[in-house]
DNA sequence: ATCAACATTAACATCAATGTTTATAATGCA
DNA sequence: TGCATTATAAACATTGATGTTAATGTTGAT
């Protein structure tokens, strides 16, 4: 049967905006969606109606629903490794404190929600999407103790990385919550990161001797 | 306009389940459902695959979707309570060692997927569910120190709690992941955890000194 | 100014999940 | 046994999200 389109229009006033710009407005608008009503808010309809646009155009800029989210998963994960990238950079050019160091690891967490985004991204099955982490993570590592140091320090070095960065996710995600339950300072799990990680640098503490 | 039903069929063999049982079955199925595939996966019609029944039956017994995720949140948190409370026992019956409050505390996380499914609730905004873990949580805190102790002590206990917590939590959705890019032992942030504990107890470990 | 490229939308089609209605089968109980 | 209750499923309706098509508006380059 033939369709009806209208061969006419009043004043459409339209607002164009280059590809790079919707998809940065949406990935940001995508990105407070899934924050604020969860993963079932993140739609086509909902971001376009959020930047002002028809879902069909969201649609011919993201290609797909799927391509929406992948985008969006590959944006936080791009913040976050930026982040810790920064972390390094930190400990490459200063001797940063323990405190400046557990900051600036908790806020890669905390800012732009990319501990609930990445919990997102563990609850879909999409793991494969953190695989990027892994190299910042490794710099991390490297940053902290150089290659000079011996194979004892790097371990211990290994497990303070690991410590600080799943407190740091953890507290992200339930942290106000328990914070709130335990009647404990926004920064509780900060300063107890920042007191525990100078007991990795001492020889020993893990069963672990320099040479 | 009439409807057409059949008005015969051959030879059915339903099988007929009491509803505890179907919503028992239908619960455990929707958690492996959630586990597996993602919030996504949950739907009526896999879950009534998944026990072998229609998805309008699975209706009828837990009224309606929300219904059925609702009671599946209900679900695991009273699991995760449960298990805190075991500790909670644990504790005042024997003087238990850090390492098992430890192994204890990161199960209850760990038992069930009861980190990804929290996580879930919070990525839901159903924050509310996660009330009755404040009682849970504030037992654990007099378990540990009783009534009798001064504030100081309590203060350190309480934070003692929301490390143990946070870091379980953390380690139960993304601590598989990370512990693989750091190649760290599965028990590692038990370990961890493990050894901080005694510092709590230690008068002046937060500045807090006892009397 | 013309034209090609592309941003934009309305209308339509499709599909999956939810919910409703109606009828049938199984179970417990009097 | 008969009957009320309830579990069960087929068929249907509805809604929301996604995707497609055809047409128009806008912009930049030549």
């Amino acid at each position: 049967m033939a369709r009806m389109y209208k061969m006419a229009r009043p004043a459409p006033k339209r607002r164009k905006r280059s590809g790079a710009e919707v998809r940065e407005e949406g990935l940001a608008a995508a990105r407070r969606l899934l924050l604020d009503g969860g993963p079932g808010a993140v739609t086509l309809a909902n971001v376009g109606e959020a930047i002002g646009m028809s879902h069909a155009n969201v649609l011919h800029h993201f290609g797909s629903a799927a391509g929406l989210q992948s985008a969006l998963m590959g944006s936080m994960i791009q913040d976050l490794t930026g982040a810790l990238d920064n972390v390094v950079d930190l400990l490459e050019t200063d001797d940063a404190a323990p405190r400046t160091i557990a900051d600036h690891v908790f806020d890669a967490f905390d800012k732009g929600g990319a501990g609930p985004l990445a919990a997102w991204i563990v609850l879909s099955g999409d793991v494969g999407r953190l695989e990027p982490i892994r190299e910042a993570v490794g710099a991390l590592v490297t940053a902290i103790v150089g290659q000079s140091k011996d194979a004892a320090a790097r371990e211990r070095v290994r497990a303070a990385v690991l410590m600080v960065a799943v407190s740091a996710f953890g507290d992200a995600v339930i942290g106000p919550y328990l914070r709130d339950m335990l009647g404990q300072k926004d920064d509780a799990m900060r300063d107890l990161v920042t007191r525990f990680l100078p007991l990795f640098l001492s020889p020993g503490f893990l069963g672990l001797a320099d040479d």
